[in-house]
RNA sequence: GGCGGCAUAGCCAAGUGGUAAGGCACGGGUCUGCAAAACCUUUACCCCCGGUUCGAAUCCGGGUGCCGCCUCCA
């Protein structure tokens, strides 16, 4: 079995292979770091720590490389606005970029670069591009000529002279054909600016990425990753950039996750209908909303609102009781050594098919569904009289293998209940054993004001935080 | 104008040739002192019109509608 990965570049599904034996060398493009990130820009930083996360399960090595725009015009902006300096905003911003997403479930990446560290390397680069006659420098401003990269448009499928006909922003007249773009800025006076051949500057937008890949990753790399709307300009530029300068392919495979959609429409930062993670993670658990995200397969635009968002809570919550219902259960089960060899294969059935999900396409919706259809086998295996410790202990082992690749965390830590708590479940079963139901229900009414919800099993009491 | 995507139940969403997964919601039932959890069960002319095929949600052609990209954007 071998995973297939939709590429992009090919619009395909393709059968992944590693430039290296059982290694991944993975690019994401990372957030300008002006503001709070977004849910849009959680999306890939979700997506894609899916994606590294089920590689890693099917046993490769990968190398994951993130970047941080930390200087840029809208940064500058922001830094004036605010009386503030670039570093300054900056560096909050990538803060709060760590605790969103490391909330959402997102881990690290193994490199997290950032422009201003990249310098040295970003000038070489551009360097390289003069060199090869593929830029050129007006009054401290460098632009890469697109016309004479012959493959222009191969990712966005365009040509280039249509572009050049769509192309409706004021063109810099000093450009030698509208559509070169900036490798190199110069300086406005008072801006944030480091020394170059050209003198001083900072570097446009697309050249880090291209920097970093090659610097963290190499020349070619397996994946290269991001949202729909970076596939133009932006990696179509990066292409150009890094193909000119190598004469070797980027990437092998470019993967764009689709938007969200706000009513329909996409979520942007300057449509001005944008939710931010910070904003959002005070009102629903971080869960539910990676949990949403991966319930739709990555390429499909997903729409967000208080509705979607609470029936993926039920329905995660719904995994979760299926996974306490086995906790519980495994509290009181003796093993009786018995032959459930049936639901042991089963379970593996069901594990096998979570993988064939995942192998195609990375497509977590099914493999989600996967996990639910793995609840109701659980559900109906705790229906019998006599569970046995094999079983229960697989299902369990399964679903927190499986779970984790999505990045979830279905069992919750084991606590205690403090003594007032104890007495008073111990009171409710008093009554109810003396059939005073008035008080048993009173009890019960009273300890759900304190979050805590009795259930009432043939097993004995259990009890769970709201 | 150029390029691309999407249209599946009340809502969300898989499914790219073999007769429609899964979730949420709703109704009926079982279990329960009552609940909860859970199980069983009901609910789809797959946007429209043609075509190819023994067979089409799936492929092809033509419509209609929505969305995106065409140098701010995840």
């Amino acid at each position: 079995m071998a995973i297939k990965i939709y590429n992009t570049l090919t619009r395909q599904k393709e059968i992944f292979k590693p430039i290296e034996e059982g290694k991944v060398k993975m690019y994401v493009c990372g957030p300008t770091v002006y503001n709070y990130i977004h849910i849009g820009n959680a999306r890939p930083a979700i997506v894609f720590d899916m994606v590294r996360r089920y590689f890693e399960y099917r046993g490769y090595d990968v190398n994951y490389v993130s970047n941080f725009t930390d200087v840029d015009d809208k940064l500058i902006k922001a830094a004036k606005e605010l009386g503030e300096d670039v570093p300054t905003i900056a560096e909050r911003f990538i803060k709060a970029y760590f605790e969103d997403v490391g909330a959402l479930g997102v881990r690290s990446a193994d490199a997290h670069p950032r422009v201003t560290e990249t310098m040295t390397e970003i000038i070489e680069f551009i360097n390289g591009l003069i060199e090869k006659g593929f830029a050129y420098e007006v009054n401290g401003d460098v632009y890469f000529s697109t016309r004479k990269f012959e493959n222009y448009g191969k990712l966005s499928q365009q040509s280039i002279d249509a572009l050049q006909s769509g192309a409706r922003i004021e063109v810099e007249q000093q450009k030698v054909d509208p559509l070169d773009f900036a490798l190199w800025k110069v300086a406005k006076p008072g801006e944030i600016s480091w020394d170059s051949p050209w003198g001083k500057g900072r570097p446009g937008w697309h050249i880090e990425c291209s920097a970093m890949v090659k610097k963290y990753l190499g020349e070619t790399i397996d994946i290269h990753a991001g949202g729909q709307d970076l596939s133009f300009p932006h990696h179509e530029n990066e292409i150009a950039q890094s193909e000119a300068m190598t004469g070797k392919a980027m990437a092998n495979y470019w993967m764009h996750n689709g938007y969200i959609n706000i009513d329909n429409e996409k979520m942007s930062k300057s449509l001005g209908n944008f939710i931010l993670v910070h904003d959002i993670l005070k009102k629903y658990d971080p869960e539910i909303i990676r949990f949403f995200m991966l319930m739709a397969h990555y390429r499909s635009p997903i729409n967000f609102n208080d509705e979607l968002l609470n029936s993926a809570g039920t329905g995660l919550e719904r995994l979760k009781n299926a996974v306490q219902n086995l906790e519980y259960r495994l509290e009181e089960t003796a093993d009786l050594g018995k032959n459930e060899s049936e639901w042991v294969a089963k379970i593996d059935a069901e594990k096998e098919k979570f993988i064939r999900e995942m192998d195609d396409d990375f497509n977590s919706a099914n493999a989600i569904a996967v996990l639910f259809d793995l609840a109701k086998l659980a559900n109906v295996y705790l229906r019998e009289d006599h569970t046995q410790k094999v079983v229960l202990q697989k299902f369990l082992e399964t679903f927190n293998e499986l779970a984790d690749v999505i990045g979830l965390q279905l069992s919750s830590p084991k606590e205690l209940l403090d003594e007032e708590i104890e007495k008073l479940i111990e009171q409710r079963n008093e009554a109810r054993k003396n059939k005073d139901f008035a008080l048993a229900d009173k009890i019960r009414d009273d300890l759900k004001d304190m979050n805590i919800i009795l259930e009432d099993t043939p097993q004995g009491v259990r009890w769970k935080r709201e």
